[in-house]
Order: C-alpha cells, then sequence, then structure tokens
RNA sequence: GCCGGUGUGGUGAAAUUGGUAGACACGAUAGACUCAAAAUCUAUUGCCGUAAGAAGCGUGUCGGUUCGAGUCCGACCACCGGUACCA
C-alpha cells in the first residue's frame, strides 16, 4: 500500500500545470494538420477593469470542456480568445482618471489573460486578437471600404440620443428611460446624417442560412423574428385631384375592397409636398410636434389610445372601389417600417377598427365570419369574400392571389417582403472605436481611403472627451481632421465618427485561422481548412445582433471571395445565467458579486471549474451556492484520496466493470449534449463506490482520470504523474466503453399492481416473460393483493416491471 | 397583447421511446474519531403517520387519454426570457 497522501495543495498544483501547459504547445492549434480539425469558439470578452465574472467562466467552460475533449479523441483543436476592446466603459473610466484608453485596454487585457490562465482554460494564446489593435482594425476598415465600394455602406438621416445638458451624443444603454445616463437630463432626438451598412440586402440570405445550421430553435425563432418577414404587396392609392400618390404595403391586399380611409405617419413626405392645399396646416404641425416629443415609454404606454388628425384638403381614392377616402395622420404608423403608410381596414384590422370607433368612419365588411361592428375579424383561415366585387366569394388565400394578379395588370401594385430589420447604423461620435476610413474633399466629395493606406489609425492623444455639439471627440483633433485628398492631392478632412460595438467582433472568428497575416484578413486555404466554426457559445443576448451582424459580413466576405465559407457558425448554443446566492441577477449594486479569483485561492481552479459545470441545466439561470463548492471540492478531494486505495490487482475487477462502462458510455454522451452536471453525477457515483470499497485498481482509476480531465485538468493531470506517466494526461486516448458491458446479469423488477408498485425482485437479465410473470404472481406481497381477486391483465415490461391489474 | 421557456423535497437539481419519481450534491439530524474543533467516516433524510412496519398522500391547478402520466392531450395559474401599434 502507499504512504498516506494529504488532500491536495491545490495553488502549487495548479501554477505547476499552468506553468507547464504554457510554456509548452500543448493547446495550440496546428494549420493543415493531417488530423481532423475541430474549431471551438466562444464569444470573445470585454476587457473590463473589473476583470472576470463566474459568467465568463460558466460561457467558456462548455467549449472547454469540449475542446479538451476533442483533443483526447485525436482531433486537430482550434479554441482560440482574444478581446474585443473598443467600447465606452474603458473611454469613460479613461477619462474620469486621465488615463489613456490604450493604457487601460492594455492592463485589462493583461489582468484578463492572467485570470484565464489562472483557470487553466486550454486556450490558443498564440492566436490572441485584439480588436484595438492597428493591425487588426486594419482590416475591419478594409472590410468597411468594400462594403462601400458594393454600395453596401451608405449615409443617410436618422435621429441619435442626444444630451442637450452634456451635449454628448448618447447610446441606447446610456439614455434608459429616456434621460441621460449621467445627468439625468432628458434626451431628445437630435437629427445627424450618419454612415448605414446595408444589411437588409442580405435579409433573405439570412433567413434561409438558418435552414444549415444547427442552433437551437430557441436561437433561429429569434432570428427570424429580428429579422421579421412579411409577405404581402405594395398597392398605389393616388391622391384626389393631384399627380402625387400614396404607396402602402400590406399583407392584406385581399381585403382593399374594405379599406375606407388611409393613415399616414406624421413625418410622411406628403405633407410637406402638398403642404399648400392642407388647410389644417397647424393642427397637423401639432400633431407632429407631439408625436415627436413623444418619448419611446410613452409611445408604448399610450398603444391603444388612437389619437391622430384628419389631413384637411387632400384625400385619396380607393383604386378599387373608386371612393374617395380620407387621409389621416397617426402615430400609430411608423415612418421606419414599409412606406409609412397604409390603407386602413377596419373591419379587419385591429388598430384600424380602434381608430375607425374613435374618429366615428365606415367599416365595410369584406371578409364573412365575425362582427366587425364590435370588433375587428382578422381570421384568415375560414372567412369569405364579400362585398368585394370580382373577389366575392372566394377564400382568403385565393382572393390574395386575384387581387396581386389584378394589381400588377393595371399597373397598381405588385407582390412584396417587407423586413422589420433596419439597415445598420454604423456609427459613433467617440474617440475609443475605430475610425470610419473616408476622407470628404470639396472638388472629389466622398472619397474611400485607399487600402494601401490602411489603417486610419487613431491619433494618441491627451483630450478625448466628447465635444460639445454632439461631434466626435477625434473633429477637434486638426492633426486628425485634415488630411489630403487621396483622389486630387488637395485639402480634405477625414470622417470623424468611428464604428460601433458590433464591428470588431462581426469577423474576428475569421481572424484567428491566420491572426498574423498582413495582407488579407484570413488566407482562404487556412479558412478552408478550419472554418466553419464547429461549436460556438455565448449568451442569449447576444443571439440577434452579434450573430445576425457577424452572419451579414461573413457572407459578404464570401461574396467578394474573402471568406471560403458562406455560413460561419455550424451549432450555436448558449449558456443560462448564473445569478447570486439570493437568486436575483449578480451585480454591483446588490452586492451579491462572486469573484472567480476567490474561489479560486480558496478552494482552486479545479473545483471552480467542477462547480461551474454542476451548478444545474447548462442553458439555464441558477443561483450561485458557496456550499456547493465545498461539495465539489469535497468530490475532488475523494478522487484525490484514492490514490491511497490503488491496488495491486491489475486490470478492471468483475464489480466495477459494468458501472465502470455505464460511466464511461454516460460521460460521454452528456459531455456531448451539454449535460455537465449529470456527467458530473456519474464521476462522483463511481468515485463513491471505489472509495467505500477502499479499493481500485490503477487501470480502472486512470479511466476516471481521463473521463475528468476536461473538466478538473490539474489535480487530475497531478496524479496521472503521481502513477508514474511522464506523459499529458491531456493527451491521453479518451476511454471507449465495451457494449457487452453495460448490463448487469441480474437487474431489480418492479411488480406493481394496478399501477402502484408494491414489490420488486431480482431476476436474471432478459428473463421470458411467462417466467417474470409466474415468479412475480409468486411474491408474498404480490399475493397479498390478488388474493380472493380476479387478475384481468398483467404487462410486462421485460427488464423493468410487471403491472398486475386487478 | 403576441411568441418561446420553466414550474419536481428544506435547497441546487436528476429521471431514454409513457414504465420503480427525487440519481448526484447541498443542508439537517444522530453516531464514530478528537481534550475540543476542523477534516474524514457511518447512518437517516419527499410529506403524513407509526414502537416498527404497513397503509395513505405526493412532480403549479383542474380535467382527460392509458394497465400505467413528471413525461401525452385540453383548460387555467404563476414566474422568467424575447418582442411590441410591423400594417
Amino acid at each position: 500500500m502507499s504512504e498516506y497522501i494529504p488532500t491536495f495543495e491545490h495553488k502549487m498544483i495548479d501554477l505547476k500545470w499552468q506553468k507547464k501547459w504554457y510554456q509548452s504547445d500543448l493547446f495550440e492549434a496546428e494549420d493543415f494538420s493531417e488530423k481532423e480539425k475541430f474549431y471551438g469558439l466562444v464569444e470573445f470578452p470585454y476587457p473590463s477593469g473589473t476583470g472576470m465574472h463566474v459568467g465568463h467562466v460558466r460561457a467558456y467552460s462548455s467549449i472547454e470542456v469540449i475542446a479538451r475533449k476533442r483533443r483526447m479523441e485525436g482531433y486537430n483543436v482550434l479554441f482560440p480568445i482574444g478581446f474585443d476592446a473598443f467600447g465606452l466603459p474603458t473611454e469613460n473610466y479613461a477619462i474620469k482618471n486621465k488615463v489613456h484608453p490604450r493604457k487601460v485596454t492594455d492592463d485589462n487585457i493583461e489582468t484578463f489573460t492572467n485570470q484565464l490562465k489562472s483557470i487553466g482554460f486550454s486556450f490558443d494564446f498564440s492566436r490572441v486578437v485584439d480588436t484595438t489593435d492597428p493591425d487588426y482594425y486594419k482590416f475591419t476598415q478594409r472590410i468597411f471600404l468594400k462594403l462601400y465600394e458594393k454600395g453596401l455602406a451608405y449615409k443617410d438621416k436618422t435621429y441619435v440620443n442626444f444630451c442637450p445638458s452634456c451635449k454628448v451624443v448618447l447610446s441606447n444603454e446610456e439614455s434608459q428611460g429616456g434621460v441621460c445616463d449621467r445627468c439625468g437630463t432628458k434626451v431628445v432626438q437630435k437629427e445627424k446624417t450618419v454612415w448605414f451598412l446595408k444589411i437588409t440586402d442580405y435579409a433573405d440570405r439570412l433567413l434561409n442560412g438558418l435552414g444549415n445550421v444547427d442552433f437551437n430553435d430557441r436561437i433561429k425563432t429569434e432570428q427570424r423574428e429580428w429579422i421579421g418577414k412579411s409577405q404581402g404587396a405594395s398597392i398605389t392609392f393616388p391622391v384626389r385631384d393631384s399627380d402625387q400618390s400614396l404607396d402602402v404595403f400590406t399583407t392584406r391586399p385581399d381585403t382593399i375592397f374594405g379599406a375606407t380611409f388611409m393613415v399616414i405617419a406624421p413625418e410622411h413626405p406628403l405633407l410637406e409636398i402638398l403642404s399648400d392645399r392642407i388647410k389644417n396646416r397647424s393642427a397637423v404641425r401639432d400633431y407632429k410636434e407631439k408625436a415627436q416629443t413623444k418619448t419611446e415609454f410613452e409611445r408604448v404606454q399610450l398603444q391603444k389610445d388612437k389619437t391622430g388628425v384628419r389631413i384637411d384638403g387632400i384625400e385619396a381614392v380607393n383604386p378599387l372601389t373608386d371612393k374617395t377616402i380620407p387621409i389621416f395622420i397617426s402615430d400609430y404608423v411608423m415612418m421606419s417600417y414599409g412606406t409609412g403608410a397604409i390603407m386602413a381596414v377596419p373591419a379587419h384590422d385591429e388598430r384600424d377598427h380602434a381608430f375607425a370607433k374613435e374618429y366615428d368612419l365606415p367599416i365595410v365588411e369584406v371578409i364573412k365570419g365575425g362582427n366587425v361592428d364590435e370588433e375587428a375579424y382578422t381570421d384568415t383561415e375560414k372567412g369569405e369574400l364579400v362585398n368585394s366585387g370580382f373577389l366575392n366569394g372566394m377564400s382568403v388565400k385565393e382572393a390574395k392571389k386575384e387581387i396581386i394578379a389584378y394589381l400588377r395588370k393595371h399597373d397598381l401594385g405588385d407582390k412584396k417582403n417587407q423586413y422589420k430589420m433596419k439597415d445598420w447604423a454604423f456609427n459613433r461620435q467617440r474617440y475609443w472605436g475605430e475610425p470610419i476610413p473616408i476622407v470628404y474633399c470639396e472638388k472629389c466629395g466622398t472619397v474611400p481611403v485607399p487600402y494601401e493606406d490602411l489603417p486610419v489609425t487613431l491619433p494618441m492623444v491627451e483630450a478625448f472627451e466628447p465635444s460639445d455639439e454632439g461631434e466626435s471627440p477625434l473633429a477637434t483633433i486638426e492633426s486628425f481632421v485634415n488630411t489630403t485628398c487621396p483622389t486630387c492631392g488637395g485639402p480634405a478632412k477625414r470622417e470623424t465618427d468611428t464604428m460601433p460595438q458590433w464591428a470588431g467582433s462581426s469577423w474576428y472568428f475569421l481572424r484567428y485561422v491566420d491572426p498574423d497575416n498582413d495582407q488579407v484578413i484570413a488566407d482562404l486555404d487556412k479558412q478552408k481548412y478550419w472554418m466553419p466554426v464547429d461549436w460556438y457559445n455565448g449568451g442569449m443576448e447576444h443571439v440577434t445582433r452579434h450573430l445576425i451582424y457577424s452572419r451579414f459580413w461573413n457572407q459578404f466576405l464570401y461574396d467578394i471571395d474573402e471568406a471560403y465559407y458562406e455560413e460561419p457558425y455550424q451549432k450555436r448554443t448558449s449558456q443560462g445565467l448564473i445569478l447570486g446566492e439570493d437568486g436575483d441577477k449578480m451585480s454591483k449594486s446588490r452586492g451579491n458579486v462572486i469573484n472567480p479569483m476567490d474561489i479560486i485561492n480558496e478552494y482552486g481552479a479545479d473545483t471552480l471549474r467542477t462547480y461551474i459545470l454542476f451548478i444545474g441545466d447548462y442553458e439555464a439561470a441558477t443561483p450561485w451556492n458557496e456550499n456547493g463548492v465545498k461539495g465539489c471540492r469535497r468530490f475532488l478531494d475523494k478522487v484525490w484520496r484514492l490514490q491511497n486505495n490503488v491496488t495491486e490487482q491489475s486490470g478492471v475487477t468483475a464489480d466495477t466493470e459494468i458501472l465502470l462502462n455505464q460511466t464511461i458510455q454516460g460521460v460521454s454522451e452528456d459531455i456531448e449534449t451539454l449535460k455537465f452536471n449529470t456527467a458530473i453525477a456519474k464521476m462522483m457515483t463511481l468515485t463513491n463506490e471505489w472509495t467505500s470499497k477502499k479499493a481500485v485498481t490503477k487501470k480502472e482509476f486512470e479511466v476516471l482520470l481521463k473521463l475528468l480531465n476536461p473538466i478538473a485538468p490539474h489535480m487530475t493531470e497531478e496524479i496521472w504523474n503521481n502513477l508514474g506517466h511522464d506523459t499529458w494526461l491531456a493527451n491521453q486516448p479518451w476511454p471507449q466503453h465495451d457494449p457487452d458491458k453495460l448490463i448487469e446479469d441480474e437487474i431489480e423488477i418492479a411488480v406493481s399492481i394496478n399501477g402502484k408498485v408494491r414489490a420488486t425482485m431480482q431476476m436474471p437479465t432478459d428473463s421470458p416473460k411467462e417466467k417474470l410473470e409466474t415468479e412475480a404472481l409468486k411474491l408474498d406481497n404480490i399475493k397479498k393483493y390478488t388474493k380472493g381477486k380476479d387478475i384481468r391483465k398483467v404487462i410486462v415490461v421485460p427488464n423493468k416491471l410487471i403491472n398486475i391489474v386487478v
């Protein structure tokens, strides 16, 4: 027997193995290796000053375990990490503490890197990317120029959140609840001309691409709804006695005979164009002004009350009924969706119905089936068209087809798809972001910076506070703004807006494949080898923006032959939130934040890793529990102490063979389906078995060490070493179960009477049904219940149970 | 409002195709070891009840299908997430 070994010293062991790993090339991916590749990706962190959060640990742990398992399975694994380091918190911190954001970022990245290593993550640290590195954002700028070249980047007016007191443009996060984050002043909407990316051109492809990838349904649904495709028709309504007309989008062209009025958004351009004819101009103007000052909050609150103003002097014509119909302005019609104008069919649309009731407008039923005086009838399955001329008698489906054919024939409209997704507002009026590589020349106009002049670097200046009038801080830096035109050589000014947070993260997964390339974003052969990402895990909150934006960029890059595959991510999963011990969301203000570094100090990295995976269903939110941490440490201690119980016996003992094989199978499967909690539970069961027997053979113990290694790599590597190996446990082949040794020779069969279990019996596996039945009826407790009763039916489920119906 | 998810012991949670509900862990109680504590080990632990066992009751609520329902179906309630006058 071996000498007594104390419960392990985690600090020494953690440091020892981390040092060995990171000084070796153990986790480095090899380009073009003969082995099958596996590309596991986690969302790279924003390196904030507060350092790592337990949420980061959970987010990375899944792919971490998968990556380590894949290495043991013989894959060539790419498991990279980097930093999404441009952004407001760093900039605000820098301004407050009078340090340059470059310095803040570098410090934070260093802290973060050390923390990642102190958890023992098996990232390939030779491929780290940093979005704020000019060698990186040179390519972010290049992609922007390519988009510009293809007409997918354009400038347009928009409204930005502006604080009149701080005189600063605010992000949505900084203007929550309609007030300025720092001074509490009410935020106003300021008109500004900014860059947009035409992501709407890719709407259908982003939608269709979802058909070929393995994202869970919830993620696909959220993306689909974000894109928000609806099919319908565009229809032109002439304005009476005018050469003007109103185009509308509708999903219900079949109801056109019921269109008894029209509604346009308060910002609709027709109001300007036909301004002279409007008799109640001041009322219209008042309403428009009121609508604009309404905050989003107010608009949502007042959702049900319909308000509006009838435009006096302009009327439209329903092209199907030829009737003159009034036009209203109302804020229930948005300028930002569709054409900013609708045909109102009060009989079959709830909003139009409410509006018609409010303003006493005619409600004409065109689909039979409801009582349209009471409420809008919106069913599209059952009804039959009435009061609709040539559409009478048709179903909704038929009528849609017919009316579209009619509209097309008479040049009044056509089939049309409309999307909820809007073009991507690609701008920020702050310093710490990628400069947009555009120059404005008086003679040549908007001129892209030539590719060879990239990157347009951020000037390293002392003052980078936002300017007074909502311009980017870069606008006040003359050495940056004033430049020469790349085309004519004359004086020119640079674009001073920077790119938004989402830019750098929209293509970083490609850069990992070839992080040092200074010619292209990533070599196509390397992309062909590594891409697509086999498994991407990240937060549910990034499912719409980041995931859609990055898919858009990847598809665009594919179109211009700079990306090898059309879809970047083969599989996407999401971890659940870790809540505070009180069950609330972890936050500084609630004072319930757990610092992972404290756990590492007290219990070690392996305990932190094990606990975070054991805490509960990986994809569900679950509260932190300090006692649970202790329990996981206790489990690791037990595994450690098994070293004392290693017997001289070789091979595998007969009485744990089945359990061992079941564990191999169960753990292997559970890891693949993100059921880390049950995988760990199975290893606990095995450990408990050996602990109570006080005996385990070396061969058996080594199987457990291999299964546990991806979860608790430090301690298992140390034990592996103690057992006399001088190889990496991390490189050992993953255990395989023997399919013949999963089932016990004898199993317990439950015997129930009328569905209630009354007895159990031990029977040989695969006993014939008849045998089970006769044996069951012999049991004392069963006789008690069957005595004097008719046995009506006996149901035998082999190897499971017997149900006797009396 | 609409869409999606979840609801199981004191707690975190398990539970193939409907087939012994509560694996595993925490906490608790009792005991062993100890001068004592920590650590470790052993036993018990869904509720009710009992000397003990048996019986009874138990997966948000109500109903249904079935020999058998946490699992399937219908209605409802609660909580969480997404979305929001999207025409």
